[in-house]
DNA sequence: TTGATCAGTTAACGACGGTAAGTTAACACT
DNA sequence: AGTGTTAACTTACCGTCGTTAACTGATCAA
């Protein structure tokens, strides 16, 4: 006998009517979790639907192709970024050690999250959230798909305004200067994402490195 | 008519008994022009058969699998990359100087080979020329396929050890400077190759900047 | 009960990396 | 000159990929 209750509860069967957006936050669960198991290249539409138990041409019901998989979980991961960044704003400290908490949360989302860090960017084909926009300061609507990633930079670029505009002196513009920073510590992550067996020096050492580089280098005091 | 001198010169139909290492070298000819057109999914197996003119599976002749084709593209890469660096450690002036360019010299390498950096260093499934060593030190054979890459890092790393010899007060070990620097300058090579429509601040500016970063932070006078 | 429509399905297309088996051209040797 | 060997290459095919077209069945308002 089974479960009459599964019908409307369980994720295996036919959706009721109006309910078909539940199956897509399935879709991006199972997309996930195949992505942080086998990496982007391997992870198929068919695989996908599978774990979904559907077959694979359901997926396009929800997403337009597999790009918008991706970008859906795009836009998922950068609003965890924008959160934690957004939290570190609201702390009572200079930008100085803003800029510092800052580098290191980046690092540590990174490696973290490397399923959807390599997605982001380090990968040729993905869908690239930022370029979308087509200019850096078109962050009007938060919600549009694609433009979490830009807002996540205005916020680490927002600390080097405030520090040029407390008084200290920026080696360059502070959009120049974000720039760099977010490089630094995107070298640093993706380096450590993509040769994970390579004998790295200590990867507390190379963090703390890191951050200290970056703001001492670029947020004279 | 067709001119008889053909058979024996052009590229053009079946290679003479004994030739087939030429065929070899059109391949990696073919092969690298369509990764700097297309990128390195877009370019596929058959793709390069065309432009060579002959046969997909032909290629199987002289590689074991797609795979190979790109191992062969990296190590020929990197033999110029240890070039280049071997030309600069052979400029008579202060470790400081060369490590600015070196630094400089890597990123410019990078921007000026966009397929094959990303080839070596940004691709999830490519082979990871590095890695296959298992452990840093392991440099002895110099043609191992493979293995220019750590050539090409540890002689980076030199150039730290020597700036410590020198009297130099470094804030890291020489291996972790070197791994620093690199994968900062690293994180603005991927970062402009990702994202080349992004609007990003002068390049030479970032260039400069990086290597100022890199070389104030971590060889300091 | 009907009919519209949502939520799926099956079947198929063209392109992919790769393999098996057959064919043709070039050379060594008698 | 003729012949056998084999390097060099082709055709045909396999299973899988992302994606589309066309169809089916469940659900719910009227």
């Amino acid at each position: 006998m089974v479960n009459v209750a599964a019908q409307t509860v369980a994720p295996l069967g036919r959706k009721r009517r109006g309910e078909g957006h539940t199956r897509r936050d399935e879709i991006l669960v199972a997309a996930k979790s195949l992505f942080l198991e086998e990496g982007y290249g391997a992870t198929t539409i068919r695989k996908i639907a599978d774990r979904v138990g559907v077959s694979a041409p359901a997926l396009y019901l929800y997403f337009k192709d597999k790009d918008e998989i991706m970008l859906a979980l795009c836009d998922q991961t950068f609003g965890r970024l924008i959160e934690l960044f957004h939290s570190i704003e609201c702390i009572e400290c200079s930008p100085r050690d803003r800029l510092r908490q800052m580098g290191e949360a980046y690092v540590r989302f990174g490696l973290a999250h490397v399923g959807e860090y390599r997605l982001i960017f380090m990968e040729e084909q993905a869908p690239e959230p930022v370029r979308h926009t087509g200019h850096r300061g078109d962050i009007s609507d938060p919600e549009k798909p694609g433009i979490k990633g830009a807002i996540a930079f205005a916020m680490l670029e927002r600390q080097f305004i405030e520090l040029e505009q407390g008084g200290a002196k920026l080696p360059h513009p502070p959009v120049t200067c974000a720039e760099l920073s977010w490089m630094a510590c995107h070298g640093l992550v993706s380096a450590l994402i993509n040769e994970p067996d390579f004998p790295w020096s200590d990867r507390q050492a190379l963090i703390q490195g890191m951050v200290d580089l970056t703001v001492r280098g670029l947020a004279p005091t």
